[in-house]
DNA sequence: TTTTAGCACTCAATTTAGTTGAGTGCTAAT
DNA sequence: ATTAGCACTCAACTAAATTGAGTGCTAAAA
């Protein structure tokens, strides 16, 4: 009663490779049916090559590992997250797409489009499609942009009111409302584009301040300081300030198509975290370090109670080198986790190529 | 058997007004409630002034009206579409904002921004928290809304690609990238940019076609001719073609909170709907035509089987007397309408205020 | 030492039957 | 025109019984 038993001596390779190979057939069937599943199903499944009794025992031993779990006494076992999370690192066999997905992701794309937005827009609905899950793009493109183009336009002829229109490399068009402090010559204002445009081209936004603030420090003294100073100003004003984040949430809608949508109370947390937004971001914003291959969340991982019960896989998506935001699938723990690996990778992949040709347009 | 005895000839203004106002008391319970209603409660929420049996037989005449309904023999009470929809035209009073809720409004209106796009998303996010509903906007400005100005910006240097950057009266800033058949020259863009703000500024986006076309005839021959046909094709291509028509939607989890939530179906129809958009949109932009005051509409109304257990208040907001929008709340046919009318018309009126300041601006 | 058959046991899920109570419609008395 | 009274209906709840998939343990077989 009072030692735990552990009798997992039978470790030969053989054994190994059994206990993986019905870890795999329970997980798989559980994802199938959502339903536990027990020694009898897994051994028909075998072919009775084993018999239900000695599946009891790995199973019992797989429980001891903290792979499965009993919902209670006499059910069948159910995939922990740590299980899934085995399974996920150590057994996950690549998947490919059928022709069926290949198919409809080509056909999406036919379509051209220049408005950043639209293509990223249509490119979560499309994995949420694809995928029959919620869908998530995250772009956060600005902050890691490279600047290409400025323009500055007054709004009323004489006033201090100016639009400021940025382009970035990555195509992104963004507009700011400024208020000068006083109001600005044409002829000024013609001489403070040309210099922003010569000075800043090609920069990462990350060093604009840096690189202006150097320039204005060389120029102390001669004619330009205060166009340097000016410039410095509104750049600060604008293009600095907007943390120019955002987030695509599609097909949540699925969500309530699986069965595990019948606990209420979890489904409706979870609707109510993902409107919120803001916890989703800072998961997502981890991936935007590192270029990683897929990430993957495991129901508890992701330090959530009302993600307890749903699974992320994400990717980031590129031009070049650059990350430039991440795509992602969201779905119950059970899901099909290498398909869903598949899809982010492809929808990552051709997200950062649409958006690259953008840019060189 | 054979013959429906109609026996509704108590039609003394008395008899019509106690009618109603038992109706009314039915409405106001089912809608604290959510469930039947039965004689004897109302009895009692009348002090006894009439005996259950009476009220029965008061039920039973509003039933062959059509205002009330059984959902089984022995069950109490519940209204139907056609029974709010007498309440809301006939018996329905005006009612105002608690203080808390101003207090709410007010606060949120605090912090100034200057993004369109920003205010919008705002004021869905606070109609539906104090409202406790889904809520809704539609922005569908640009193609009601008045030329302010444009500019045009040379994408790379000698190549025929152009950033069109056009302002419109209501503050809103657009971005297109055309490619133009050849490179065009700075002069000439400089030109072309200074004939649109001379011809255009003040000018309905609707009758812009019309005026570059007749002033095209009348130019025919002179050196203009050329200036205004580049115009045209520009304006053809940028403000023109984009239906710039956007629907925030926020707070959709709330529509999980209600009790008829239960019918698992029922919801799961409607979000599935609501992320299409589409549907709703085409209802919403009824509401831009006239200028009334709040619209309804009442389940079965919408015309569509998954939102036949929901309603819809909506109600455009403008700038100065050009509709440019619409707002709603979206919950189940069993909500508080005057409250929410109430709600939708000061919200309607902040949002037209808040862009009409920005525009100004 | 590993596998299996057998058995007692557990427990959610389903079924069944019975009870309750809010509600109705009708009728006859007030 | 109103009400009291009565028979009836039916969802919702309760409690008990049944079912069956599943378990753990043990002892025998391989």
């Amino acid at each position: 009663m009072s030692v735990t038993r552990i009798h997992i001596k039978r470790n030969s390779d053989t054994f190994e490779l059994r206990r993986c190979q019905i870890f795999t057939e329970i997980l798989n069937l559980y994802i199938q049916t959502a339903a536990p599943v027990g020694s009898r199903t897994i051994a028909r499944r075998l072919r009775n090559s084993l018999s239900p009794a000695t599946i009891r025992n790995i199973m019992a031993d797989l429980e001891e590992l903290g792979y499965i779990e009993h919902p209670y006494t006499s059910a069948g076992r159910v995939p922990t997250d740590q299980g899934y999370r085995y399974y996920v690192n150590a057994l996950m066999q690549q998947s490919h797409l059928t022709e069926d997905e290949e198919e409809t992701i080509r056909a999406a794309h036919e379509r051209h489009c220049t408005e950043l937005e639209e293509i990223i827009e249509r490119a979560s609905r499309l994995l949420s499609e694809v995928s029959n899950q919620a869908a998530l793009v995250l772009f956060s493109g600005v902050s890691r942009d490279i600047f290409k183009r400025i323009a500055l336009i007054p709004l009323d002829s004489g006033s201090n009111r100016l639009l400021v229109v940025f382009v970035s490399a990555s195509g992104m068009v963004r507009n700011y409302k400024v208020e000068l402090p006083e109001p600005i010559e044409d002829i000024q204002m013609e001489r403070l584009t040309r210099l922003l445009n010569q000075e800043l081209e090609g920069l990462p936004l990350a060093q604009i301040e840096y690189h202006l603030k150097r320039r204005m420090m060389m120029e102390q003294g001669s004619l330009y300081y205060n166009l340097f100073k000016q410039a410095l100003a509104i750049i600060k004003a604008t293009i600095l300030t907007s943390k120019e984040e955002r987030l695509w949430l599609e097909g949540t809608s699925r969500i309530l198509e699986q069965p595990e949508f019948k606990e209420v109370t979890r489904t409706r947390a979870l609707l109510r975290l993902l409107e919120e937004k803001e916890p989703l971001l800072e998961l997502l914003r981890q991936d935007l370090e590192q270029d990683q291959r897929c990430r993957i969340y495991i129901g508890s991982e992701m330090g959530n109670e009302a993600m307890k019960w749903y699974s992320l896989v994400t990717r980031s998506y590129k031009i070049g080198d650059r990350v430039i935001g991440t795509v992602g699938i969201l779905g119950p723990t059970r899901m099909e986790y290498s398909h869903s690996v598949a899809l982010v990778d492809r929808m990552a992949g051709l997200l950062g190529e649409v958006i690259s040709q953008m840019g060189e347009l």
